[in-house]
DNA sequence: GTCTATAACGAGATAGAC
DNA sequence: GTCTATCTCGTTATAGAC
């Protein structure tokens, strides 16, 4: 049930934002009453708490399991990009893109599990676009890290404006101009 | 007063989102009673669609303005880029990439103002682009909208990571390589 | 245009039975 | 672990006096 709950609320700050949703839409969805709730969850800063844990270790169990299945650093960016596409399809944010516009008025508690995730996509990338970069797949005009900072933020950004303005094919075409950018010409 | 309550308004959904403020907010700010307000805006959609008509109206004059201040289209991209670190400095996000991010929970009656104002960004972008490649003080390795898609998208994620990071600097290093790597290499 | 007063509703949360 | 019942508070919105 904890379970059921934490994947009801994900979908839930997904698409509507942490304060676009309540105890009582979960409740529907799973099927039990809201006090019952707050026997898993007795605050709602304790569901969000445990959705950033939760979400932080659905990234790092993908990024393990984008680096067993490609070798190649352009394969392994593509496959990133593609999470981000795959939760466009779904009508979904980015979890922590949709927390960070949130940040002002969350339970402060929650910012650094909030922060440690924005750090993790970091960190990988920047670890994939220097292994890229020392093999000459890619060419960097800058630091691997502040491209790997610039493509969060190109991501996230375009993943909040393609599901405005209903526009996945926007979405498409920025991404493929990201990659191409970063990669070796000719 | 309609105004003084328009900027309180702006300035709150900038920090909090349209879901994060409510009528007591505004009216602690301009010093006057909850029910007074409801005779400027009846509701809160009413407030909402006149927000978005006010901000898109400063976007068009901020952007007039950069047109007569500024020949060199790589100055007008940094004038633009500069927008976005003085929102940032002010601890607000944009009103857009705000709104888009509660799109699922707003009222729908919203979503065409909002669309049009990031075209309003877009075709801006789009056009001080073209004429910079065509003179070639830019290069641009994609189509003059997709690189304007990609842009806006870019600022509006570097502005929502850069104030839940608390750093700025990375904000200032994310721009400059998006604007080094739209100009021509020396 | 602004006020007091209040309605009507939904939110997060608690108590205690089963 | 789930339930019913209830509490308290904040929200948007309205009625009607001044």
């Amino acid at each position: 049930m904890r379970e059921q709950i934490l994947v009801s609320a994900q979908r839930l700050v997904q698409q509507r934002g942490f304060n676009g949703f309540s105890y009582a839409d979960i409740a529907d969805e799973v099927g039990i009453r809201k006090a019952s709730l707050h026997h898993h969850f007795p605050t709602k800063t304790d569901l969000g708490l445990a959705l950033i844990d939760a979400y932080t270790t659905q990234l790092q169990s993908g990024l393990r399991h984008i680096g067993e299945s490609f070798n190649n650093p352009a394969d392994q960016l593509r496959a990133y990009v593609a999470i981000y596409r795959g939760s466009l399809d779904a009508g979904r944010m980015c979890m922590g893109g949709m927390l960070a516009s949130d940040a002002l008025t969350i339970d402060p508690v929650m910012l650094p599990g909030l922060k440690g995730f924005f750090a993790c996509n970091i960190e990988w990338l920047t670890e994939v676009l220097a292994v890229g970069n020392s093999q000459r797949i890619f060419a960097l005009s800058g630091s691997a890290s502040d491209h790997a900072r610039m493509l969060l933020a190109a991501l996230q950004g375009a993943l909040l404006i393609a599901r405005t303005t209903e526009d996945i094919e926007a979405f498409e075409r920025t991404t493929s101009l990201l990659i191409t950018d970063i990669l070796r010409k000719g």
